[in-house]
Order: C-alpha cells, then sequence, then structure tokens
DNA sequence: ATAATGAATATTCAATAGAATATTCATTAT
DNA sequence: ATAATGAATATTCTATTGAATATTCATTAT
C-alpha cells in the first residue's frame, strides 16, 4: 500500500461490497475484487494492506450510508427536537431491523468486524452521539430542553438507546414491540421519573 | 432425565461449574463431572438428558447469584429510591465487569448459552425487570416518584441501562468512566430532559 | 517516478480419518 | 419400584494433509 488514490480506493471498497454482500466475506477472494476491476490481486495492495482492511472499509461504509439518513432526520425541518429525537431513534432502530433480515451477508460482516476491531465501535459512537448533540443543541436554542453539558448528555442518550442499534437484542421482541419501547424509552428520557410540582 | 432429587441435580450444577470455571465448557468432559461426584457419566443422563442442559443450568445457577446481590440492595433500608435505582445499575455493572475480568471461562459460558437460548436471556430480563420496578413502586410509596405504568416503566428503564449489564460494550471504556456513564443515564431517566418552570 | 503484473511463498480452508467424548440401553444393585 | 453401572453406539473434537487463497516481491509498463 503505497499509494492514495481516493478513487481507486473506494471502487475496491465497492466492488468488495458487492460481493461481500452475494457471498460473504469468507467466501470472496482477493482475485474475485480484483477481477471485477479489471486488475490483478497483488494490485490489490496498493491500495490496501490486506483484505480485512477492505471489509473494515465496508463496514465503515456502511455506517456512513446510514449516517447519512439519520442526519437526514437530525437536519428535517418542522420537527420538535423531541420529535427529532424520536424519530432518530426509531429510525436507526428500522435501519439495524431492516439490514439485519435484507443483508444477513453484509450484517454479519458488520459483526465479525465490531467485535474485532474496537476503533470502528468507538467511531460509531462518535458519530451517534454528535448527531445527538445537535438534536439537544436544538432543543436548547428553541427552549424546549435546558442541557447544560451537551456532551456529557448526549453520550448519555447515546449509552441509554445502545439497545436499539444492536442486532443482539433484536430478537428478543418484535420489531413493534421493539418501536414501542424506544418511544417509552425517549419519553423517560426526556421527561424523567421525578416527581414535578 | 427419569428423576426429579433437587439435591443430586444441585450437586452436579455445582460440580460442573467448578470445572467449567477452570476449564471451560468445551474441556470439560461428563466422565469428569461424574467422576467428582463418584458416579458414572451414565448416571449423569438421570438427571439432566444433556450437557448443554448442564451447561444452561449453570447460567441460570450464576444468574441466580447475582439476583441476590441486586435484590439485597432493592431492600436495603436507608437508601432513597433514586439511591437505589444507582446503587443497582452500578452494583449491576460492577459485578458484570469484574465477573468478566476474574472468571473469563464463566463468562464464555454465559455469552454462549445467551446467544442460544432466547429463553434464557429473557428469563434474565424478566427479573431485572421487576427488581426495577419494586424500586418504582417504593418511589412512588415515598412520593419521590410519580410513575403510573409501573411495568411499562421498567420495561424502559431495563432497555436504557442495557449497556452496563453487557460484557460486550465493557471494551469501550475503563470501569471507572463506564460507572460515571451509568450514574449520568441515570441521572437523565430520573430528571429528564425536558425544561421545568 | 507510479501503476501494475505474474510467479513465488505464506497462510488459511476443507476434507478426512482416528481418537475422544456424549449419549443410550440392557443389566445389576438397592 | 428407583438408582446406578459398564458396555455399545453416536457424535463431536483434533490432527493431518492437500488444495485454495492471501500476501510478497522482483520485474515490466507507463
Amino acid at each position: 500500500m503505497t499509494t492514495n488514490q481516493p478513487d481507486i480506493r473506494q471502487q475496491i471498497v465497492e466492488a468488495a461490497e458487492q460481493r461481500f454482500r452475494h457471498y460473504g466475506y469468507r467466501k470472496t477472494t482477493m482475485a474475485e475484487i480484483a477481477g471485477d476491476l479489471g486488475m490483478s490481486a497483488a494490485n490489490l495492495y496498493r491500495y490496501f494492506s490486506n483484505k480485512e482492511d477492505i471489509g473494515a472499509a465496508c463496514v465503515e461504509c456502511c455506517f456512513k450510508e446510514m449516517e447519512l439518513i439519520l442526519r437526514e432526520v437530525v437536519e428535517k425541518q418542522g420537527l420538535s427536537a423531541e420529535q427529532k429525537l424520536r424519530q432518530f431513534t426509531l429510525t436507526n432502530l428500522d435501519y439495524i431491523y431492516n439490514e439485519a433480515i435484507n443483508n444477513p451477508k453484509i450484517n454479519e460482516l458488520n459483526e465479525m468486524f465490531i467485535n474485532e476491531r474496537a476503533e470502528l465501535l468507538h467511531k460509531k459512537k462518535q458519530v451517534i452521539q454528535s448527531l445527538i448533540a445537535e438534536i439537544l443543541a436544538e432543543g436548547n436554542r428553541t427552549g424546549e430542553f435546558r442541557v447544560d453539558d451537551l456532551l456529557k448528555t448526549s453520550e448519555s442518550i447515546a449509552a441509554a438507546t445502545v439497545a436499539f442499534r444492536f442486532p443482539l437484542f433484536m430478537t428478543l421482541f418484535s420489531k413493534e414491540k421493539f418501536e414501542q419501547l424506544a418511544n417509552d424509552v425517549i419519553g423517560l428520557l426526556i421527561q424523567g421519573l421525578a416527581r414535578r410540582d
């Protein structure tokens, strides 16, 4: 890996993703990925230092797609901060749920790399957290919320909603039940338990 | 498996747990478990229908131990409901964290069976939830909380604190950081985000 | 120079066979 | 009867080895 042409790197990731989606990570060979792009397997090593790194790049790429969709929610006009927080969580849940069903191979790839590479889990967490922070900041601006420590609070919300972002828990309930639960958790985070008089 | 002498069943589970703790589930043989109790391997099948069921019984047994410790917190005198909710979550986190470090083999056993047997995950969830419900009910009695739907709310709190009960996430932070985070999440659940005037 | 390759080497995968272990069962002991 | 066993059978691990694949590198192309 001596070069850095982002264009070719991106092409490689896309070709690999297609293969991974259909046949899975293990059943896909470097030769196949290279073949799809009309190059030799050896040449892939000019752009990635090994197959694992291509896998990890795919995982990041998949996550970026989800990030785009979530960002749309954050930037949507005409929603209150509370509505955004709800929709953010539900959109996230929906995406994970559908991905797990429609793209099991990609889902497996994701789980594989997230269990190995802590930095991926961390990066994901950071992005989610900063999107939540944006929603909170807006809530503060509109007077809906009164959050003093944005960073701390967004981290807490990210932690409290982690169940809705992890396939592992998806087996516990139906999607509808899960959506209900997500809604309830958001409600609690917004209103709290404490008595108000 | 034709008999039901709980005494011998319990002895088997305990002998198995010792073996599993030292050598792991796979490296432990039925003959060894039986040998430790001075019986033949064949005789184990009078009490359990197979090795997996012994493993599952161990997992349940481990969980019951944790349940006892958590129940102590719930029943402790002189703590407010809020304090109990905090201590409950922190005790839980602590227990999982230490278990993961001090008994990796048992931890592995737990993860193994929880990924396979949904009913174990479900049972665990139920117990946690009902303990939380007890805390909430007390909060209602003392006027600290005003929770109308105990079941729904305890389910929400269980979901919101799941990160502090799963070894997977333990890699993300140090124990101290995690405790801080747990504290913050509980704070949010109690106070909520919404502006109060 | 950078980009790419084919051939050489290192590593991983898959099939197999033999050993170890789980499970069953006919029989014995209490 | 229930409890337990040893021996028989079924299943699951564990090496092993050849094949497939990943990775390196010396060389060629641009």
